[in-house]
DNA sequence: AGCTTCCATGAAAACGTTTACGTTCGCCCT
DNA sequence: AGGGCGAACGTAAACGTTTTCATGGAAGCT
């Protein structure tokens, strides 16, 4: 079928070491007869046989992402960051998404054993230190994305969820806004749980003798709807509402809508995650923006370091800023053109 | 480091011959021995080395998906669908996209040789039948989707942009819109050119003696923005605006705000593509929706096929037809409540 | 009881590379 | 001029599987 190094070392008359020191220019090749080899080898149109070359080397020049079974943007930039990244190092990327339960996880996890050098894995609230220690072969270069797991044998890269929280919530306060109120994610999801830490800490320090005003909600827009319902009844309405995710955001926007509040003149609301649908409401929504595609990227700068490494001291936590990005929600450019293409918006970096 | 079969096979006592037969069911295997085997394989932990695998039977169980740098719905929902697919069929999924130019691309066909056993291609521009013939390993099954290239040698699999568009067409017609213009795509866009068509014989049909007005975009919102600038120039403005695809009509529909032109109410709107920001924009747009992950779906289907056949007759065009999404911005809904998360929308399959 | 048949099992080849180890040959050095 | 040395190249082993073929023995048949 397709051509063997064997038909190249024919064709060039040479025997198959020299084919493969020539190609690979590990030396002890003359120049002629490299050239000679490149020649036929062309003219073959051969191609070196991946799976042969890794059982011996041991290398795949793969690395895995699995990631459980989420829609839309972040996905996609994340596997755009990743994919782009391991092209550069000279890596392809094995995808596998759309896992619901940990058994799907763990076959998945499984499969994957001897097909990739590395492991990218993005962490759901099934993927604990338990389950890694169950399931990771032991050696394998991995990093951790979102992750809360401390463990000592893998590198975790996480968003700053913290101080991007406490960023936007400084500036809500820096409005004037001192009741802030809270919509809250899953209680199980990593990312919700710093995102209400960093609420609480910005509030104790800047608003210490406000209540704390805590919704919960579960990163649905249908939870930000309900939430936005709730806080309209509270006896003394927020002045401002920060949702820890903008999708529920969006939700409360449009229970404020209905209920005739006026956004951001009745009450400021800001949203984390920057989602393209962010600048697309009216207010538009002043959120804490994600740089996804770097956080893909950096994860795989990490887990090629890991690699290049002889495996020792694995164990890391890595942290990705995020910046606060300025809309019409917040209320802080009353003054602003509305337009969406004109739209300005101002971005600082969170530090 | 890790076990290999003949750890498996001196944990058993038994030939490695025996143990290959045993946990790939090929039968011969007594089922006391076999259960001997596999207690032993458990142990140790053991998982077969897939590139020794494949170097013998030829087979990657893998697929291979080529796109182009896209962002967005568009990208992650088709990888879902395939690689949900993909999984039910006992398949993984290499990824690769992001490719901008010809080399990068056919460097990532190249490198893909021998690493998958069939291939999905996204088609952009570039992709086209000259590029797959220097490219493509021949025999290699392969489906491409949304692509022009009527090949001999591979499946095709389209969006039905024509019927989607037309449908749209009539629909905006029956609404008593008859001077309905087009925001074009980019001209060597293989969907472009299909929506651009579909249009035209809709209006040949239902209003033929309206001069056709069609204004150049290129699917970006910028260009749809522009485009609805022109639009309002006009000297007989249009009754409604079909863009070839929704960031065009978003950006037309900031245009149309900004000139304090009512929509739906002097001028009705409809996109294509339904991406999640449609939902969202004031009036939410009506547009017609690819079910993108079924598209997804339907290519791994395809090539699931191809792969088990003997490799005859590869060629083939199919077609995944669209629905489309009535919702505020054509002017049928009139009295429909306006919000998000109450919205009713109606959708109709297309024929 | 003897012969055939069949089934479980083992030995070994094959897949396409890389690489450690020999071998050959030309050259330099004294 | 002869011995040694290094560069260029070839031979063969190794990687971990699957699969073909051979072998043995038990079971079935006459």
């Amino acid at each position: 079928m397709t051509a063997t190094i064997k038909d190249v070392a024919r064709e060039a008359k040479v025997s198959v070491a020299s084919v493969s020191r020539a190609l690979n220019g590990s030396g002890g090749v003359t120049p002629a007869t490299e050239q000679r080899i490149r020649e036929a080898a062309t003219r073959l149109r051969y191609v070196p046989h991946g799976a042969a070359r890794s059982l011996i080397t041991k290398r795949t020049h793969t690395v895995g992402a699995l990631m459980p079974d989420l829609h839309g943007e972040f996905f996609s930039e994340l596997i755009r960051g990743i994919d782009l990244e391991a092209r550069s190092h000279g890596l392809h990327l094995l995808v596998s998404s759309s896992h619901d339960g940990v058994d799907d996880a763990a076959a998945a996890l499984r499969a994957m054993q001897g097909r990739v050098d590395g492991i990218v894995i993005l962490s759901s609230p099934r993927v604990d230190a338990a389950f890694l220690d169950a399931n990771l072969p032991e050696g394998l270069p991995t990093v951790l994305l979102n992750s809360g797991v401390k463990g000592t044998a893998h590198a975790v890269l996480n968003i700053d969820n913290f101080a991007g929280t406490y960023a936007m919530v400084r500036h809500l306060a820096g409005l004037g806004h001192k009741r802030i109120a809270l919509v809250s994610g899953p209680k199980d999801n990593f990312d919700a749980q710093q995102r209400e830490a960093g609420f609480r800490a910005a509030m104790a320090e800047l608003a210490p003798n406000e209540p704390l005003r805590v919704v919960a909600g579960d990163f649905s827009e249908q939870s930000g709807y309900q939430a936005g319902l709730e806080l309209l009844a509270l006896k003394t309405r927020p002045q401002a509402v920060f949702a820890a995710n903008d999708m529920m955001a969006v939700g409360c926007l449009q229970a404020f809508k209905e209920a005739g509040v006026e956004v951001p003149g009745e009450i400021a609301l800001a949203g984390f995650d920057d989602i393209p649908i962010a600048r697309y409401v009216t207010p538009s929504l002043s959120t804490v923006r994600v740089r996804i595609a770097d956080l893909g990227k950096n994860a795989m700068d990490l887990l090629a370091d890991l690699m290049d490494r002889p495996g020792v001291s694995a164990a890391s936590v890595h942290t990705l800023g995020c910046d606060i990005v300025v809309r019409e929600s917040c209320g802080a450019q009353r003054g602003a053109a509305a337009g969406a293409t004109t739209k300005k918006t101002q971005r600082k970096p969170v530090r």
